[in-house]
DNA sequence: TACCAATGGTATAATGGTTAACAAATTGAA
DNA sequence: TTCAATTTGTTAACCATTATACCATTGGTA
């Protein structure tokens, strides 16, 4: 059954894990691989994997499996990463540093296009392939180069302020490094990663 | 009711969330809150957070809400950060010296306090505050050490043989930034950091 | 060819999670 | 003191997700 209907947000969120998974199993060459596998390797159920993938269209074979590689141009397409999304990166510090040198954006859909400052010791400088532009004018570049991806990677004070001037700018996904909540309109996409959450999510188990 | 119960993973990782408002809350010298506010800084429905709080006591009053210092004490003390864990970072890259250099730890139970690589050319170097050990000691120092979580900021390749490592020497609670899923053993807790996850979860809500 | 084992897709059942509603408790103001 | 406005904890209804069971199809093998 093609993907007219609505498709719940948690199924969307295992598409990047399967598709993630297969490009590392083409990686090794692979050319088929099952439900099953795909399934132990990622470790959730192979009935979960058939049923998601079931919701966009029948992409595997009975008796064989799914080709690796219809299968992640399938995925791809899906997820839009079918093309580059350039990326805008907000804060210089030493994690924004670390995305604007990430060499794991390329051939996954994404391409880190610019990265900004509010630092004037900062701005100038360069880091990675590119050089710090002033905060002052993100909202502009982001608008002008038609952005719609951004990072947060600021101080928790500046978050909100930043998210700010990136939806002025046209950006439509906002991926925050910083550890607050910010608010944004529902047009907007926002994720979030916070290392401490996944900890503290963790420590509950410990003795 | 108290938890003798079984609680639902899925609660306990909104738990860390509402510790994160309610610590910001109090940094803006605030004393009482309600499930209706914390609810609208987080972005999910009040109902959702008493009950999931529900789960572990009766914490709040009727017709007030809340004591934020009070609240503050008891998920501390649910999720075991009344307290600072030590933690091992294995890769002296990018996304390892920040983590290493990552002043957010402070205050929220956890503390970097060793940092290993297999870089010759990195080992004996020093990161933040750390001098960068030598990968080949790895289990044996942290079991030394008694330290119970890791994180992995190392290549993909180099990924599943870290986390074999880090089990080895005792490590309970795992913090992978590698873009690939490890195999560990069922009482080792595992956590994942992949930012093109995220972001390829809201391509697919894009134009 | 005929059969068998493996596999995907789908319908159904079972489970789990979220929301809505409300009584009881509290506060503050009249 | 009395009353209105809040707000919690909890129940029950509702909704969403996951697991199960099964059939159809495929490819390999004897």
């Amino acid at each position: 059954m093609p993907s007219n209907q609505f498709i719940p947000d948690i199924v969307i969120g295992r598409l990047p894990q399967y598709l993630r998974t297969l490009q590392r199993m083409e990686s090794e060459n692979r050319i088929i691989t099952s439900s099953q596998e795909l399934a132990e390797r990622i470790g959730i159920s192979a009935a979960q994997i058939r049923k998601d993938l079931s919701l966009f269209g029948e992409f595997g074979k009975q008796g064989t499996g799914y080709d690796i590689h219809f299968l992640i141009e399938k995925l791809r397409s899906i997820l839009k990463v079918d093309r580059i999304w350039d990326i805008v990166v907000v804060g210089a510090g030493d994690i924004g540093s670390a995305l604007a040198r990430y060499q794991g954006f390329t051939n996954r859909g994404f391409r880190v296009a610019m990265l900004f400052d509010k630092d004037p010791a900062k701005i100038g400088t360069k880091i990675g392939n590119f050089v710090v532009q002033d905060s002052r004018y993100l909202s502009d570049a982001v608008q002008r180069a038609n952005i719609k991806i951004g990072m947060i990677a600021v101080p928790s004070s500046e978050a909100q302020n930043v998210a700010d001037q990136l939806v002025r700018g046209g950006v439509r996904a906002i991926l925050n490094y910083a550890p607050i909540s910010i608010n944004v309109p529902p047009v907007v996409h926002v994720q979030y990663i916070d290392p401490v959450i996944h900890l503290q999510r963790m420590t509950y188990y410990l003795d």
